[in-house]
DNA sequence: GTGGTCTAGACCACG
DNA sequence: GTGGTCTAGACCACC
């Protein structure tokens, strides 16, 4: 767990780690209350700058996912309760329609997508 | 044809033409021999700096799938039907890829984004 | 080191940027992880624009000698040892036949060349 | 014979073209008098433009290797005797310098050099 | 007409 | 500080 980024992606250092630490706190791998590896910590075990890695928790903190405590570290907040199913939907639908669209403008056809879709849910998720 | 490319997407202009030529080309809608607009005339249509055509044509160049000739113009190089099928799926896994990871980023489980895509995709294809 | 290039030279600036630092990699002068002088002051020790640096950096990345990292620099990646003495082959064969037309162009025999070569040689080397 | 040009060179087609003559006029294999294949005959064989040919048999023409008769077509011409044999080494050993020079900008030992021009040598000429 | 190169300078995102 | 992208405009060689 968090120990793999890809510098050479597009999505910035400190994206690729916060939204891997978001994923964990809604999946419930991390509880709240529970502390993050420290800044310097994971910073060396990633061998990336800690400055990348403040950022990262920074905008997991503006985002309420995490709370920084002056010399105690960082940690876990409460969650809010799920968003009601309805409305992830829609936000799902949103991504799909999205995405669908790019693919189109690319004269990508549908089939090429539901196979990398498979392909890429079954590599990621079950 | 190579009409819409989106300025205010975060994916750079010379990537989003160089996408739409490489899945043309591996759909075999543009064919071996034929020739590209030119830098010029694409960079005139899709009101954007005939440099960054250019980059585009240079980035298929050193990926082989055109060849650029003095005076002459731009042409879609000979690909092996393997290759054109993989790149169909990769760049179709890219797509995905980057929705799976902003699905992430809202803290969207697998699962919310499998039933948005079986209704979409069905909606609009089967 | 780094430090001449010849803007009167046939040879773009960029290629011969590329060009030297190819062969440096190549020879192990620049050790995988180092980073390469910034794009910025490259281009102001050589006294051109920083944009003919980054074209140089952007070539050598998609040979996949160099790596270049937002914010960070550009890092030379780890190259086989048989790539490496393979580009400094290519590299030395790319000068011989640039010679060789030339010299084909002034009408001169194979031999001449083959007897100046062997007496140059001499003065210099062995 | 004059059947192999590369489109992708950086040497002018018009450049390959020439020199592949000048080549030959050089070594006898095409004598004095002797005609030059057609423009239009060679542009076909080689599919290229027939201002290409136009422009190497002019280049030649104006080198006096070639005369061009209106209708007639382009032939061989008289070529003034051998330049004196010190002359010519003299031309060889300043192509041979500026190529260890260049070498010698770009890092290549004088050994690369060696195996190159073998290999060179004796894949173009013996 | 075509592409190839280079400059100058702007603005942005990242570490 | 770093690289990434894009523009505007110049000049050149080639077809």
């Amino acid at each position: 767990m968090l120990t793999q980024i890809d510098p050479r992606s597009p999505t910035p250092l400190y994206d690729q780690i916060a939204a891997r630490i978001r994923v964990a706190i809604a999946a419930g791998e991390l509880e709240p209350g529970q502390p993050l590896p420290s800044v310097r910590r994971l910073a060396g075990r990633l061998r990336i700058n800690p400055a990348t890695v403040v950022q990262a928790y920074r905008v997991l903190e503006s985002e309420g996912f995490v709370e920084m405590r002056q010399g105690a570290g960082t940690f876990v907040r409460e969650v809010e309760s799920q968003r009601r199913s309805q409305e992830r939907n829609a936000e799902a639908s949103r991504l799909v329609r999205a995405m669908l669209t790019e693919a189109a403008r690319l004269g990508l056809a549908t089939d090429d997508l539901v196979t990398a879709f498979k392909h890429e849910v079954g590599a990621i998720d079950r």
